[in-house]
DNA sequence: ATTGTTGCAAAGTGTTTGCACAAAC
DNA sequence: GTTTGTGCAAACACTTTGCAACAAT
C-alpha cells in the first residue's frame, strides 16, 4: 500500500478531468497539479495564492500556466472566475449543488462564502424581467469580519 | 446674460462640494471638473472614459488627478467604486434615492443599471444574519445584452 | 512525428506614487 | 507665505502573449 501522494479525489475533480478529455485536451502536469489543488477548495483562491500552494505543495507551475489553465477551466464552466473588487480575479471550483457568494472584508481582505436561497430566487425572478439573456450573477457583501470589527 | 458654459448642478454636486469643504479640501479646478462631470452620469464611468470625457467636453485632467479624486469622494461617500468583472473600476455618484446594481454584457461591454426591492430585501436579511458588519454590496448580472444576444 | 503543454521573459493594462510646480487660502 | 492640489513620468501589481523547449499521443 504505497500510494501516499494521491488524495482522494472528488467528484469535481473527476468530472473535470472527464470534460477536459472530452474537449480534446491532453493530460499535462501542469494542469493536473491545479485541478488537484482546486479540487481541495470550499472558496476562492487567486491566481497568486494558487502558485503559492502549488509550489509549497504539490508541484510547482509556472504563472503564466496558471493563468492559462484557470482561463481553460472557466470557458469549460467548471472553475467561476470571481471579482470580489480586491484588484485581482480569485477562481473557484464550480460545484452545481454548493452554489454561494461572498462576504469581503475591508480591513483584511478575508473572505467568506455565505448562501441564501431567498437571494437567488430574487435574482432569478429579474432575469426573467429585464430585456437581457443572463447567463450568471455575483454578489459581494463588503464590510468587516468578525476579527477586525 | 453671459453663463454659457455652467450646465445647472444637482442635488449631488451640491451635497458633494459641501462635503469636500467640510472635510478641508481647497476648491480646485481639477476636482471640480470631475465632480461637475460625475454629476451629470446615471450610471458608472471607468477612469479611462472620465479621461476622455473631461479632456473632450470640459477641462483636461491629468490621470493620476483623476485616480486621486475618485479615491477622496469614494472615501467621502458620495461615490461608490464598482468592479464589473470588467478589469477595471468603475465609480458612479452616490444618490441615496436611486440605488442600483449592473447588467454587464460578456460580449460588448455594456452596462446597464437595474434596481429591485425584493433582491434589496434579501440582502438586508441576510446582513442580520452574519456574524459580519455588511457595509455595502455589490450585484452583477452578467449575460447577453438586448443588441448581442 | 505531430501537436498540445509548459515555463520563462517580455509586453500590456489599469492603478498608484514621487516629486516639482501651480493654485488656493 | 504656507499648505494643498495638480500633472508628468516612473513605478507597480496583476494578467496576457511570444516563443522555444518539452511531453503526450
Amino acid at each position: 500500500m504505497a500510494k501516499t501522494k494521491k488524495k482522494k479525489e472528488s467528484e469535481w475533480a473527476t468530472a473535470t478531468n472527464e470534460r477536459l478529455s472530452e474537449a480534446g485536451f491532453r493530460r499535462g502536469g501542469a494542469r493536473a497539479a491545479v485541478v488537484s489543488l482546486l479540487d481541495e477548495q470550499s472558496c476562492a483562491l487567486s491566481a497568486y495564492e494558487i502558485e503559492d500552494l502549488l509550489a509549497q505543495r504539490e508541484r510547482a507551475v509556472g504563472r503564466a500556466s496558471i493563468y492559462r489553465i484557470l482561463e481553460e477551466l472557466d470557458e469549460l464552466g467548471v472553475v467561476a472566475k470571481v471579482e470580489l473588487g480586491q484588484g485581482q480575479a480569485r477562481y473557484e471550483p464550480v460545484r452545481p449543488d454548493h452554489h454561494h457568494h461572498h462576504l469581503v472584508c475591508d480591513k483584511c481582505g478575508a473572505v467568506i462564502a455565505f448562501d441564501d436561497a431567498p437571494l437567488e430566487r430574487a435574482v432569478h425572478s429579474i432575469s426573467k424581467r429585464v430585456d437581457f439573456a443572463v447567463e450568471g450573477h455575483e454578489i459581494v457583501l463588503h464590510g468587516l469580519c468578525a476579527d477586525c470589527r
